[in-house]
DNA sequence: AATCAACTAACTAACGTTTGTTAGTCTCAT
DNA sequence: ATGAGACTAACAAACGTTAGTTAGTTGATT
């Protein structure tokens, strides 16, 4: 029991603070224990990272294959965006979300290799969802007939963009980014005969 | 002298390492000077972390604005493609690049609302550059009759997402998305009549 | 039912190191 | 001879970690 409390306060304070600013002192005070008793739970700082990680990776492609599955037959457009928005809001707002970024950002040094490999392994769940997606689109002629990867990676880029400015902009800003962004990938994407 | 140098071996460490990653010690090593000597030169480390942060913005500015000035009379896409690729490539690969990088993504606790001012007095510089350009592919009726701030908006998110994609990937992996990434949002912003 | 051993999980105290910082001293140009 | 800029020495605070102790629970043995 404990220990779960230690992994989800851990969670929290790499997710605002990043691994290198949350002392073990920090999460065992959140926790309601003493600095040392931690070490009834976890071996060392490192440990309790990287099982704070795995929670996380678990969490996330649970996150994503159900809304993957959840997209429902709307058009090719709304079941994008819908992605688009589903994606963009868990990973600013949700807990999770945030230790991604931190640390796929800037990786505590030395483990830079597991958390690349944690990062690559979601993105694959997240482009098993989008890729059927983006076939029926072009099977059905409402997608230009790009490459497949081609489209995948400009989504993601363009999540990611969003992603990142929202460290510096409000809300309101972010959202006419958010916006800016979408338009212009849709007109880009989209058949152009369909209009 | 040595006050330069200080600030240029701290810019390094800053933008490899961040900021609370880096020690006075660290600094003073890199320089050839003993730790305490670092106060003859700066109040603190705070100090030196905003003269550091000052010259960035500087440079950045000054790089900007020339770089603004040069493009060429070519065609709007070319304009377009080149501004893209100069800037992409100055954030990555310059020091002064990564030190943004680092300082925006996750400001050194505490003196985050300077950081974000220093970046929007950046992003400014950038932006006068980059209207005038749609605005006269806009008027040539080379793209699409958008608004300007949806074109400078969508533009900068795409950037931003391969900044920070540049952290994950490798250069394979990263021109394939830029040139995905550039592709479509060209084809979303040109005048479909021209082709 | 009572006893004892083993285990869990908390604690206090202290470790050695590193952090940013200050005080005081020496040296060498101006 | 004055001051700038280097130095050595030392500081308190915070870091991750270890050792040793104690209380509470569980299971098996008598």
């Amino acid at each position: 029991m404990t220990k779960q409390q230690v992994l989800e306060e851990a969670l929290n304070l790499f997710a605002h603070h990043g691994y290198e600013n949350t002392s073990l002192a920090h999460i065992a005070k959140a926790v309601g224990i003493k600095k040392p008793s931690l070490y009834n739970h976890f071996s060392n700082k490192e440990a309790i990272f990287f099982e704070v990680l795995d929670e996380v990776v678990k969490r996330q492609i649970q996150f994503f294959e159900q809304k993957g599955s959840e997209l429902n037959q709307d058009s090719i457009e709304d079941q994008l965006h819908d992605f688009y928005d589903i994606y963009l809001d868990y990973m600013t707002t949700s807990t999770e979300g945030m230790f991604f970024k931190r640390v796929t950002f800037f990786p505590p040094e030395n483990f830079s290799d597991e958390i690349k490999k944690a990062f690559l392994r979601v993105e694959d769940t997240l482009t098993n969802s989008l890729i059927p997606v983006f076939e029926k689109g072009i099977e059905e002629g409402k997608l230009r007939k790009l490459p497949v990867p081609m489209l995948t990676s400009a989504f993601y880029t363009l999540i990611d963009g969003l992603f990142l400015e929202e460290n510096f902009y409000d809300t309101d800003i972010l959202n006419e980014r958010k916006k800016a962004s979408w338009e212009i990938f849709w007109l880009g994407i989209r058949h152009p005969e369909e209009a």
